[in-house]
DNA sequence: TCCATATTTCCAATATTATGGAAATATGAT
DNA sequence: ATCATATTTCCATAATATTGGAAATATGGA
């Protein structure tokens, strides 16, 4: 992951209601939760909880699939797994016993249902 | 680590800027580098830097002592660690067996010198 | 005291981001 | 076709962030 890419996650998450969209999606699973349901859950404007679901989008940090009138979007783990690698690595000298090529995150997995 | 505490750390990280110095302090270890230094790194001019330094600051990622008339920047490992901490443990649902009282992170040490 | 060095603070200009209502689009049902 | 539902796009407004020059502050030395 190069920097630009970090830049890009680091600022969709860099919001209190990006951010809490993000654990919610991550906590909801791989199936995703309607666009609906997440600004339920957020007590936001449908007009502004999509501004944010696009910034997030954009970022690769979330996916989104349809299912008939509803868009159900789900957190994409990889994305947050490189993002988590690349703090690792370059923000965290030293761990992993300082061994760059060993730096490597433990994996993500999304949680059951 | 409450959830504003982690957006001011990921503002901070989530400039290219700040990325850039907050990592060349992460590799610079424990004894930090003069503004001056870190200003000539980056070909940035001084006022620019000491904002984003006082940013950086201001989230608790970067720490300074002065010594004579240079001020040694360096960054704070410990406010790191935190925050992987709280990105592990609520955008990384199902890391370490999904058991969230055991999904410590390694901790993190400063580079030898 | 006066000067040089290191760095910050002040300020104004510019740029980017966030917000939410209203209109538009997409889909499915009757 | 018409209507209802789910969601986005458009737009204007407001808020916040970034930039860099100039002046201010802090420190040490002659």
């Amino acid at each position: 992951m190069e920097i630009n890419k970090a830049v890009s996650a680091l600022s969709a998450l860099s919001q209190e209601n990006r951010l809490t969209v993000f654990r919610y999606l991550v906590q909801a699973g791989l199936e995703g939760v309607p666009a609906g349901q997440i600004g339920e859950h957020l007590g936001l404007p449908l007009s502004t909880l999509s501004f944010h679901l696009s910034q997030l989008k954009h970022a690769g940090l979330v996916k989104c699939r349809r299912e008939g009138r509803t868009l159900f979007y789900s957190a994409h783990y990889a994305a947050m797994n490189e993002l988590m690698g690349y703090l690792t690595e370059n923000c965290c000298q030293g761990i992993s016993g300082n061994r760059k090529t060993s730096s490597r995150p433990r994996k993500v997995r999304a949680s059951k249902k």
